[in-house]
DNA sequence: ATTGCCCCATGAAAATCCTGCTGGTGGAAG
DNA sequence: CTTCCACCAGCAGGATTTTCATGGGGCAAT
């Protein structure tokens, strides 16, 4: 993990540096505002730290300069106590997070971590669409129409199989095998119950219906 | 400042790009919602303006997907007369704004203007907002409805992060990852007993809660 | 020494899960 | 055209799993 550090008084910044070492990441330390800069758009690092109060350019120039350039790099802005809030307002740019000077090591760390790992989180989280439903495999949630439906942990887990191979029969042996792993009893009619359950809420009031059932088959997710 | 309008009609598109582009926006139209869908996910618009009738995906849809992938981008929906309240109601995610066709020019712009300094204020400040629960992530201050409420430094953690991800279900282990960081052991019901703490001083005595469990997956911070 | 925080462990409570059954449907055979 | 039969929808209540809530011990800071 590279972190670059933007922040020009020579303690603060060899204090950082030396805590962040010894935890393991890999710190470039720049002085002013026109160095950090050119480091932050010429290197890729997994999080930049930017002092507010810079010689040459403000950290908020620099962010900017980042966000212009359309890189999504986690920034964590260091302001000094009793800067207004005003100068921050002005900003269109976005940190993704702030802590004010003077702060303790172990919370700056807390939050770098955070970023660091927040940032690790959102790239998978994936959303499957179907027609008018759609269900976040992350987040957990399933919207038909607009409309949040709440499931539960089994009937979560058939829908999503049903989406993931969406217009393709399942038949119920595929179905268990997946959803009840092996605590699967070859002579039960769970899956019927669980597949009714998800009509009642997926379909119902909808004249539009999305999963079918295909005789002597099994169970398909499709419009028509 | 760089918008993304999605809207399918050439016409009211043109109108509304030209009208933008001469006060100074960068504009882009998507003319359906998969194409708009696409590039609101791919791309940092500082706001996007959707049209709820779109070819393939409506506006609402598009919006989904969104706030699914926690990106907090202001949304301005642009609804024809005539839609009825509820079907916009029922959308947790939330747009920021509604306009209703037809609409004047100055009144678009006014709106844009004003979700524009919205955001502004909002990514500046450390503070989190979720209904009438606001958490200071700077000040390490948590308020319900005005009034302060003293939480020790795990729970403030663990509401920190259902704030960050609000609507999103959390499990038990992505909780503890963040707020127990390397220390968690999964056979504890650590998790669980702090989510009882927090919602003892957070929901307790209010009718409307606002941390949910969902059976088998994990927590939630959502309204309803 | 006291206070407050953190976490484990336990029984109670709640929600979900699943079985077994009834009735219905549609297609095939007669 | 009628009858039969395999298959499926749907329900209800008890079994099972999951979560809640609480007491208490350990520990660190004051």
């Amino acid at each position: 993990m590279k972190i670059l550090l933007v922040e020009d008084e020579p303690k603060v910044s060899a204090f950082i540096r030396r805590g962040l070492e010894e935890e393991g990441f890999e710190v470039e330390v720049a002085y002013d505002g026109r160095f950090g800069r050119q480091l932050a758009l010429g290197h890729a690092y997994d999080l930049i730290i930017l002092d507010v109060i810079l010689p040459h350019f403000s950290g908020l120039e620099v962010l900017a300069a980042l966000r212009t350039q359309d890189q999504q790099t986690p920034v964590l802005l260091l302001t000094a106590l009793g800067t207004t809030q005003d100068k921050l307002l002005g900003f269109g740019g976005g940190a993704d997070d702030y802590l004010v000077k003077p702060f303790d090591f172990p919370e700056l760390l807390a939050r770098v971590r955070a970023l660091l790992r927040r940032r690790g989180q959102q790239a998978k989280s994936a959303v499957l669409i179907f027609e008018d439903l759609t269900l976040d495999t992350a987040a957990k949630t399933v919207m038909r129409a607009g409309q949040p439906i709440r499931l539960t942990a089994r009937e979560f887990g058939l829908l999503e199989l049903l989406l993931r191979h969406a217009g393709r029969v399942l038949s119920r042996a595929e179905l268990a095998a997946d959803v009840w792993e092996d605590s699967f009893d070859a002579g039960s009619n769970v899956v019927d119950v669980y597949v009714n359950y998800l009509r009642n809420k997926v379909d119902k009031g909808f004249s539009q219906k999305l999963i079918h059932t295909v005789v002597g088959m099994g169970y398909v997710l499709r419009s028509e």
